[in-house]
DNA sequence: AATGGACATAGATAAATGTCAATGTGTTAG
DNA sequence: CTAACACATTGACATTTATCTATGTCCATT
């Protein structure tokens, strides 16, 4: 089974940012307006837009309409794979230190 | 605790690429010489070595001389790092899913 | 229908990134 | 000591990224 390294580099790239990796770590916490985030940061809200773009488009992140509002959260599927991938490298941990 | 976010950012920075991933995945693998990296690649010899510093800067990969030859391997504490970062995601992702 | 609020998109721009060719630096072999 | 080899550094360049202002779109309220 050969490995895709570029999904991996997708995830890293989606979280390699301050911002965006904060964000991630928000939308653990459970579902949140977008509104919401941008009152944590310096940043004006077509800068958020354009995270919060990246962060759906990495399939990690999901988006869905409320009226008005924007609520995002984390997306379960992308989640996984995330996990799949962390859990792959764990194990190359285990093997190097042992 | 306050989260370092910038040194997550980091660690994801080191690895949001493809050449950079797939090389880290190759030293989990055992130490390996530079000019053997290089083989797998389609890339110069100072574009490696680009990579390579961006690795060893990272904490994530461990580089020595060997007489003429640099070898290049994982960085045990930086892997310990990225883990805790692994493992506190992991643990969002049992609550997320909770 | 008109207004206002929440978000997205477009265009511009400065900074960061990945790449190469050319050159520099160490180390070993002869 | 010199030549050859492995790798690092430099300078140039095109591409990508993060950010902003200005504007567009969608929805709800009036």
């Amino acid at each position: 089974m050969s490995k895709n390294y570029g999904e991996y580099a997708m995830f890293m790239k989606a979280l390699a940012d301050e911002t965006r990796v904060k964000i991630f770590d928000m939308l653990c916490e459970g579902e949140l307006c977008a509104c919401k985030i941008l009152e944590d940061f310096k940043i004006t809200q077509p800068t958020l837009s354009y995270h919060m773009k990246i962060l759906c488009d990495s399939g990690l992140v999901n988006g869905r309409r409320d009226g008005v509002w924007m609520k995002y959260s984390i997306n379960e599927n992308g989640l996984n794979s995330l996990k799949n991938l962390f859990d792959n490298i764990g194990h190359k941990i285990v093997k190097c230190n042992k």
